[in-house]
RNA sequence: GGGCUGGUAGCUCAGUGGUAGAGCAGGGGCCUUUUAAGCCCAGGGUCGUGGGUUCGAGUCCCACCCGGCCCA
C-alpha cells in the first residue's frame, strides 16, 4: 500500500492502538439504541436517567480543549454530539480519543443523556471503544466532496458524506416498492426471464455480445424483456411483470446509462387505453407514497399527477408544433419536401418513421412538461404493436411523457403471427440495410404467437428516468449507485 | 462525433512566462461548555500524462488520458 502523509499518521495511530492491545478492528459491536431513536425521545430518556450505548462514525472535527472534548458521530438515523471529559472517561481513553482516534473512526460509546447548556442532545462519555479505524482521511469540511468525478468513483465517500445522495436512493427504492406492490395488488405475477439471450429483442437497440464457452453460441444481453413476458401471456398467466437491468450498447449521456432498470409488464384482455389507466394510476400513487401528494416539483415547475393526463395524437402534436401533417406525406421525400419548404432546422434522417421521430424530438418533446401520453404511432417504428382498426400505417401505442423525458411506451400488443412475421422481415431488411438498431426475426417468438395469444396491453417504465424525476434529479448517474465511468489509466 | 470548459496539497480553490500559494484537514504545544472553537509553531506538491517553444513553462503550442456542460 502507497500511503500519503495523512494515511501514514492514520496507519501509525493504528499500530499505537495494536501496540496497546486493542484490535481496531474488533469483529463485534454492542449498541443500545440508534442515535435516531435516542433523539426521538431526548428528554424522556434523559428524564429516566437511561444509559446507552451508541455506535457511529465521527464527523467533522474533533473539538479538544485539554480536558474536555467535544465531537458528532453519525449512524445511518442520526448524528449526536459526544460531551467527552477526561475525568468522566479516564486519562486512558482521553488521551486515545485525542492521539489515535480521527474523524471517519467508527466508534462506540456509552453513557447517560444530558442536554449542554446551548440545549444540544449530547451523551456523556464515560466509556469508548474502537468498531473500525479509518485510514483514509475526510474531505473539506464545509465544501465536502464537490468534484462530480470523484464522488462517483468513490460513491462511499459521496454517501458517507452527502446525505442527500442517501436520500436519492432511499426514493429510487420507494418507488419500486411502490410500484411493486401497485402491480401485486392488481394480480400481476412478478417473474423472472433471461437476461442472456440467443436473440435479443423488444426493442431498437444495439446490444451487448457474450459467449457461452460450452455451448459455442454467442449470447446477448437482453435490451428488452417484452418478447419473454409475451410469451408467458401465450402460456395463461394473465398479467406478469419483471423490474430488471437491460442492456443498450450506446453512449453515456445525462439520459443514458448503459445499463438500466426497466418494469415491464404485460395484461391479457387488456389494450393501451387500459394501459393509460394504469399509468394514471401508478404515478398517482407513486407521488403519494414519495411526496405525500400528487403535486411534485421537478427543476422548478410543479408537475401534478392528479388529474387523467391529455391524450395527443402524435401526428396532431407534429401539425401542431413544427407545421408539418405528417398523414399527408407518406414516403420519406415528400416529407423532406415539406420540411424544408418551411424551412425547418431539423437533420435528416434515412427513412420516413425516424424522421417523424426526429420531428417529434425537435418540436414536440421539449414542450411536454405537464404529464402527457402522446398516442397513435406511426407502424413503421413499432414493429410489436397492434394496427389501428381502419389506420393501418398507425399502431395503438402511446408514449407517456413529463418533464420533456419518456417515461414509459405501451402498446396493445401484435398478437396476429403472420402480421408480426412481416414486421420482422420489415426490421431485417432495414438491419441489412444498414439499420444496426433494427430487430431480429425470432422464428419461437411467432411460433407461440400461432398458440394463439389473446389481446394484450404492454407497458414499459423506465425506473431510472422516473427516479429523476421524483427526487428532481437532471443527471441519469445521479439515481444510479454506480454509473458506468471510463476505467482511470 | 462536434463546440465550450475543467484536472494544482487529503478536500475546496487561487495562481496575468520569472523562487508552487490560501483556507480547511492533518502534526507539535496551551486550553473543562465547544459546535466553521480559539491562540502559538512547524510541515505537506510527479501542477492529469507525454512531447515542444523558451535563458526560463502550472502558465504558451501539439498530442493523448479522465471529467463537466451544451449540441448531434
Amino acid at each position: 500500500m502507497e500511503l500519503n502523509e495523512l494515511q501514514a499518521q492514520r496507519l501509525a495511530k493504528l499500530e499505537r492502538l495494536r501496540a496497546d492491545g486493542i484490535d481496531p478492528y474488533p469483529p463485534r459491536s454492542e449498541r443500545t439504541h440508534t442515535i435516531g431513536a435516542v433523539l426521538n425521545d431526548i428528554d424522556g430518556m434523559i428524564e429516566r436517567g437511561e444509559r446507552v450505548t451508541l455506535t457511529g462514525r465521527i464527523m467533522g472535527a474533533r473539538r479538544i480543549m485539554g480536558k474536555l472534548a467535544f465531537a458528532h458521530i453519525k449512524d445511518e438515523s442520526g448524528s449526536i454530539q459526544l460531551w467527552i471529559s477526561k475525568a468522566d472517561l479516564g486519562d486512558e481513553w482521553f488521551g486515545r480519543f485525542r492521539d489515535q482516534l480521527d474523524s471517519f473512526d467508527i466508534v462506540q460509546v456509552e453513557g447517560p443523556l444530558r442536554r449542554t447548556k446551548t440545549g444540544e442532545p449530547s451523551i456523556f462519555v464515560e466509556k469508548m471503544s474502537i468498531l473500525a479505524k479509518a485510514l483514509n482521511p475526510p474531505p473539506e469540511k464545509w465544501h465536502g466532496l464537490s468534484d462530480t468525478e470523484a464522488r462517483l468513483r468513490e460513491r462511499y465517500l459521496d454517501l458517507i458524506v452527502n446525505d442527500e445522495v442517501k436520500q436519492t436512493f432511499r426514493t429510487r427504492a420507494k418507488i419500486v416498492s411502490t410500484m411493486r406492490r401497485f402491480l401485486d395488488q392488481r394480480g400481476f405475477l412478478e417473474v423472472e426471464t433471461p437476461i442472456l439471450q440467443p436473440i435479443y429483442g423488444g426493442a431498437s437497440a444495439r446490444p451487448f455480445t457474450t459467449h457461452h464457452n460450452q455451448l459455442h453460441q454467442d449470447l446477448y444481453l437482453r435490451i428488452a424483456v417484452e418478447l419473454y413476458l409475451k410469451r408467458l401471456i401465450v402460456g395463461g398467466f394473465e398479467g406478469v411483470y419483471e423490474i430488471g437491468r437491460d442492456f443498450r450498447n450506446e453512449g453515456v449521456d445525462r439520459y443514458h446509462n448503459p445499463e438500466f432498470t426497466m418494469m415491464e409488464c404485460y395484461q391479457a384482455y387488456a389494450d393501451y387505453r387500459d394501459m393509460m389507466r394504469l399509468v394514471e394510476d401508478l404515478m398517482r400513487e407513486i407521488a403519494i407514497e414519495v411526496a405525500g401528494s400528487t403535486k411534485i416539483s421537478v427543476q422548478g415547475h410543479e408537475i401534478d399527477f392528479g388529474p387523467d393526463w391529455p391524450r395527443v395524437p402524435l401526428a396532431q402534436a407534429i401539425a401542431d408544433k413544427s407545421g408539418v401533417d405528417i398523414t399527408k406525406y407518406s414516403d420519406l421525400e415528400s416529407l423532406w419536401a415539406a420540411i424544408t419548404e418551411r424551412k425547418l432546422r431539423v437533420e435528416r434522417k434515412p427513412s420516413w418513421g425516424k424522421q417523424v421521430d426526429e420531428l417529434f424530438s425537435t418540436f414536440v418533446e421539449p414542450t411536454l412538461i405537464q404529464p402527457t401520453f402522446m398516442v397513435d404511432y406511426p407502424v413503421a417504428l413499432s414493429p410489436l404493436a397492434k394496427r389501428k382498426v381502419g389506420d393501418p400505417d398507425f399502431v395503438e401505442r402511446f408514449e407517456a411523457f413529463a418533464m420533456c423525458s419518456e417515461l414509459g411506451n405501451a402498446f396493445t400488443e401484435l398478437n396476429d403471427p403472420i402480421d408480426q412475421e412481416q414486421r420482422f422481415l420489415e426490421q431485417v431488411k432495414d438491419f441489412v440495410a444498414g439499420d444496426d438498431e433494427a430487430q431480429q426475426m425470432d422464428r419461437d417468438y411467432i411460433n407461440a404467437l400461432m398458440y394463439g395469444m389473446p389481446p394484450t396491453g404492454g407497458l414499459g417504465i423506465g425506473i431510472d428516468r422516473l427516479t429523476m424525476l421524483f427526487a428532481d434529479q437532471p443527471n441519469i448517474r445521479e439515481v444510479i449507485l454506480f454509473p458506468h465511468l471510463r476505467q482511470r489509466q
